[in-house]
DNA sequence: CGCATTAGTAACCATTGGGTAACTACTTTC
DNA sequence: GAAAGTAGTTACCCAATGGTTACTAATGCG
């Protein structure tokens, strides 16, 4: 059980209808993370976005930020041009978790050997593959 | 693009097909989180762990217990008693993950009155509902 | 004998998440 | 007048995710 420093609240993550279990909807989704990440590296369109994260259809695109902008942590911008132009841009709030969320990226980055290791060891076929190929360089 | 620090991998978390995508494996599924959370207080056992996680189903306890031991962050015990014991700890990798995970865990929580009143702001019904009773307490 | 306890697995079903493709709206340029 | 470029949305479909229920195995205890 947690206290909140600034307001009053008093909950428990572990709980079910608790607040904090707002965390799980802001991780999962396929495509949050490589996003909010995405826009870490500054204000970008619709267009760069799905360049850059590869394999983003336009509807989880468009879906992922509009979540993010519900939650307040991307900001959404529309001048008034023509062609249109749209841009993105995390908020002080968004800023602040994709750090975090940039903590485990690095990890798991440099644990990528370590993790296709065990899971080769128990089997998974696909991990034996990469770990091979990655051998052979 | 990432350089690997021990390794000479070179990849692209944005590139499908790369191995980092699996930093999407190890936080989606829903209760990953949870479960890796919870083993931060110590070894666990199986039914120790359904009573701390409500609401987790045997089965997706078991599970996500798998799939964490698949990729060598929890370690399984098997102890010959009757009637039988299993327990369940975060190996050191799992530990790493887990203080990562941890920060993201408490920072949302610290920011979950921000986060309720922008969706509030939104038009979410339920945050609002959750505004409103947070404000009557 | 038969029940209780622990730690599951298997089968089945409902929901949702995500992919594909087609379509809109607006204006400049050819 | 037609095409191109931008930023989407909508409809439709399939696959993966997760929930529910029922079942197993092993053994000590009354």
């Amino acid at each position: 059980m947690v206290t909140n420093a600034t307001e009053g609240y008093t909950f428990d993550v572990f709980k079910r209808h608790c607040a904090s279990h707002m965390v799980l909807d802001l991780l999962s989704g396929k495509w949050t993370y490589l996003t909010v990440t995405a826009l870490r590296q500054g204000r970008m369109r619709n267009a760069e976005l799905a360049r850059k994260i590869e394999g983003i259809s336009p509807k989880m695109l468009s879906q992922t930020l509009r979540g993010l902008e519900h939650d307040g942590l991307v900001s959404r911008t529309v001048h008034a041009e023509v062609p249109p132009r749209v841009d993105y841009e995390l908020t002080a709030l968004g800023e602040e978790l994709a750090g975090l969320m940039d903590q485990i990226c690095i990890w798991a980055q440099n644990h990528v050997p370590e993790i296709l290791t065990h899971r080769a060891a128990n089997g998974d076929p696909e991990a034996q593959e990469r770990l091979a190929a990655a051998g052979a360089r």
